[in-house]
DNA sequence: GTGAAATCCGAAAGCGTTTTCGGTTGACTC
DNA sequence: GAGTCAACCGAAAACGCTTTCGGATTTCAC
C-alpha cells in the first residue's frame, strides 16, 4: 500500500513550507488564492489525508462526538436507536467528524465515563437519548462543561440543548383524530414515572379532551410498564371498569400491541369495538393483524439535526439554550383506529346477566 | 475543571523522567517493580488519563475499531444491530478501545471509505455484518490490508476472520424439531440470491429431510424477499400447491410473520393447520397472536467475540484464518410449531367441490 | 521616492506521548 | 580489584500536524 502522503510531501513538491501547505488546506486568510489552488490540487493528486491523530493533538480538537447508546431497556428500542444513529453518523461524516459509541452497562458507569471524558476531552461532545424526567446526567454534564445535546427533555434542560418531539402535541393530535372519528370515551395508557415524555403525552391527551369539553372517569387514565405485558394488563383493567372506553391512546407501540392482545383475549377486535393508537410508528406495527395505527416521529432527520446542533455548539460556541427544537410527530394511519360501533359496549347489566 | 494531568506532572512529582513514567505505566521490563508501583500510585492519585491523540500519534496505533452499520435494508435489523453493537462496545471498553460507527449510504461509498481508512489508518480494524455470498468487501479489505472480521461468511472468506451462526445446523435443528412433532410435509421459504446465509439455511432444511428419507415436491422450496409481503406471498403460493405442507421453515422472522398473515387470510391459524418456525428470535415474535416459534442466535456475546477476535488480529498479529468460529442457534419455543392435525389439508377434490 | 500598510510566506515552537539508545549504577565472578 | 553483566533509568528524537510570530515583498498614498 505504500506510505500515506504527508504534509511534507506536498510541501517538497511545491517548494513551499509545511506550514504554508497546512494553512492553505485549512483556508487561512493569509494565503493567496493562487497558492491555495495549487496546494489543493497537489493534495488531491497525491490523495492526501491528514493524520487525524496529529491533527487532533496539535489543534486540541477531537472532532469526535459520542453517542451514549442505551442498553438497559432493550424493548424494541433497537430500531429507534438504529435510525437515529444512522442520521447522526450521516451528518457527521459530511464534516469528517467521527461518531464514537459509548455503551455503559449501568447509570453509575455512564456517569463515570462522563467524568473521564471531561478529563481527557478526547470526545468533544455527546448525544444522549432516553432522557428521564429527573435525569442526573444533565447536571453532571453541565458541571463538567461537556457540550451535549439530548434527544428528549428533562426537568433540568432549561439551559441545555435539546431536540424533542412535541409529545403533548402528538397526543393532542392523536386524541383529536379519535374525536373526529366520533368516539366519546377516551382512555389513555401512560407510564407511571421516570420518563419525561410520559407526562407530556398524558397532558396532550387531557388537553384535547378539555378543549372539547369531554370528561372521562379517573379510571380511564391507566398506566403500564413500557412492555407488552404492561400494555396487556392495563387494557384488561380498562375493560373491567364500569363503562369501558371505545378509544385508547397508548404511550408506545409496544404497550399498544400488548393492549391489542388483551382485546383479543376478551373476544374483541382492535379497531372494531375498541380503537387504539400507538406511538413510535414502528415498522412492525404494519405486520400485526390488524395493523396498528400509530404516531411516528422523524428519526433519521432528528439524528442529523442532533449532530448539527452539537457541532455548532462545539465548534462555533453556539449557546445551548439557543438550540432547543420541537418537532412534530405525524399520524401513521393503519387499521386500529376507526369509528366506534353501536353494539359496544354492551349494556353492562345485560352483560352481567348472561 | 482545571488542566488534565500530564505525564510531566507525574514525572516532576516523583523526580523521574517522563520516559520512565511512560514505560512504568506501560509495564516495560526495564523498570523496577518499585518504580512501577510508585508511578502507578501517583497516576491514580492525580487521576491521570493519557492524552489519547498523543498516544496514538506516537505509537502509530489507533486503538479504534470501526463498525460498518448497514442502513440500506432497514427491515427489523435495528434490534439485531443494536445488540451486536452493545456487545462490541462492551468488549472494547474493557481495553480502552473505541468503537467508531461508519454508516455509508451506498456500497460505493462504503468501498470508498475503506480506501480512505487504508490510507489514514485512523481505524485499526473493521467489523462488517450483513455479508453477501458474493461480497466485494472481502476482496477489497484484503487487498488494502485492513484487518477485519465479519459476522457471517462469504464465498471469499476462506482466509479471513469470521464469526457466524451455523445456519445449516440451525435449519437442521429446526426441521428436526418439526419432524419430531410428527409432521410429514415440510416446506421452506428461503431467499433467492445474494445473502450467503440463505443457501446455508436451505441446505440445512434439505439435509434434515434427506437424513429421514423424506421427499418433498420442488414447489415446497419457496423463495421470498426478506420482507413481510415477501413472506405473505410465498405462503400464499405454498397454500395453492396440490397438497400443501403442514410445516414451514422460514428464512427469517419477518418472512414468517408475513406467512402467518397469509395463513390467517385463508382462514387458517398458524400453529394449528400449518406450523411455522421463523429465524432470528426477535422479541416482537412473542407479541404476535399466536407467538412465533423461532431460532435465536446469541447477539450480544457474538459482538463481544467479534471485538476480541479483531483486537487479537490487530494487536497480536493473530492469523485471520485462525479466527473462524461457528456458533449454534437455539430454538425459542413459542406457539406456532405444534403437532399436525388430521383435518388438514382437506381432501383437495372435496375442497374444490365446495 | 519615502513611509506605512497590506499581503504573503517561512521558521520554529509547540501538542503529549512512545521508543530507541546509551549511560550509570551495583552486584557478581574469578 | 579489574572486568563482566544485569538492572535500571534519562536524554532525545521521533510522530505529523497547527499556529504564532516575524520577515520579506509588494502596494498604495502622499
Amino acid at each position: 500500500m505504500g506510505e500515506p502522503t504527508r504534509l511534507k510531501a506536498i510541501a517538497e513538491r511545491l517548494n513551499l513550507s509545511e506550514s504554508t501547505v497546512s494553512r492553505a488546506l485549512n483556508d487561512y486568510q493569509d494565503i493567496s488564492a493562487h497558492t491555495k489552488l495549487i496546494v489543493r490540487n497537489m493534495a488531491k493528486q497525491l490523495d492526501y489525508q491528514p493524520n487525524i491523530h496529529a491533527k487532533r493533538l496539535a489543534s486540541g480538537k477531537s472532532e469526535t462526538i459520542g453517542y451514549v447508546m442505551p442498553i438497559q431497556e432493550a424493548q424494541v428500542t433497537g430500531q429507534f436507536i438504529h435510525e437515529l444513529m444512522a442520521g447522526i453518523a450521516k451528518a457527521l461524516a459530511k464534516y469528517g467528524w467521527d461518531l464514537c459509541v459509548i455503551a455503559p452497562q449501568t447509570t453509575e458507569e455512564e456517569l463515570a465515563i462522563f467524568k473521564k471524558i471531561a478529563r481527557t476531552r478526547h470526545i468533544s461532545g455527546l448525544v444522549i437519548t432516553r432522557t428521564f424526567s429527573d435525569d442526573p446526567r444533565f447536571q453532571l454534564l453541565q458541571e463538567l462543561e461537556i457540550p451535549f445535546v439530548s434527544h428528549g427533555r428533562s426537568q433540568e434542560s432549561r439551559k441545555t440543548a435539546w431536540l424533542d418531539v412535541d409529545n403533548e402535541l402528538a397526543f393532542l393530535d392523536m386524541t383529536n383524530h379519535l374525536i373526529e372519528l366520533d368516539h366519546k370515551r377516551f382512555a389513555h395508557i401512560g407510564r407511571p414515572l421516570h420518563y419525561n415524555f410520559a407526562y407530556q403525552r398524558r397532558d396532550g391527551w387531557q388537553r384535547a379532551l378539555k378543549a372539547h369539553g369531554i370528561k372521562v372517569p379517573k379510571t380511564y387514565a391507566e398506566t403500564a410498564e413500557l412492555t407488552f405485558d404492561g400494555g396487556c394488563y392495563a387494557m384488561q383493567r380498562l375493560l373491567e371498569v364500569e363503562s369501558p372506553p371505545t378509544a385508547v391512546c397508548c404511550v408506545s407501540d409496544v404497550v399498544a400491541i400488548g393492549a391489542m392482545q388483551a382485546l383479543r383475549k376478551n373476544g374483541l377486535r382492535p379497531g372494531r369495538e375498541v380503537s387504539l393508537i400507538g406511538y413510535d410508528g414502528l415498522e412492525l406495527g404494519a405486520w400485526l393483524d390488524p395493523p396498528l395505527t400509530s404516531m411516528r416521529q422523524p428519526l433519521q432527520s432528528a439524528g442529523e439535526k442532533l449532530a448539527q446542533i452539537l457541532m455548532k455548539i462545539v465548534e462555533r460556541g453556539s449557546l445551548p439554550s439557543d438550540n432547543q427544537e420541537l418537532v412534530r410527530a405525524s399520524l401513521v394511519q393503519r387499521e386500529t383506529a376507526n369509528a366506534p360501533i353501536s353494539s359496544w359496549p354492551p349494556n353492562r347489566t345485560q352483560a352481567d346477566n348472561q
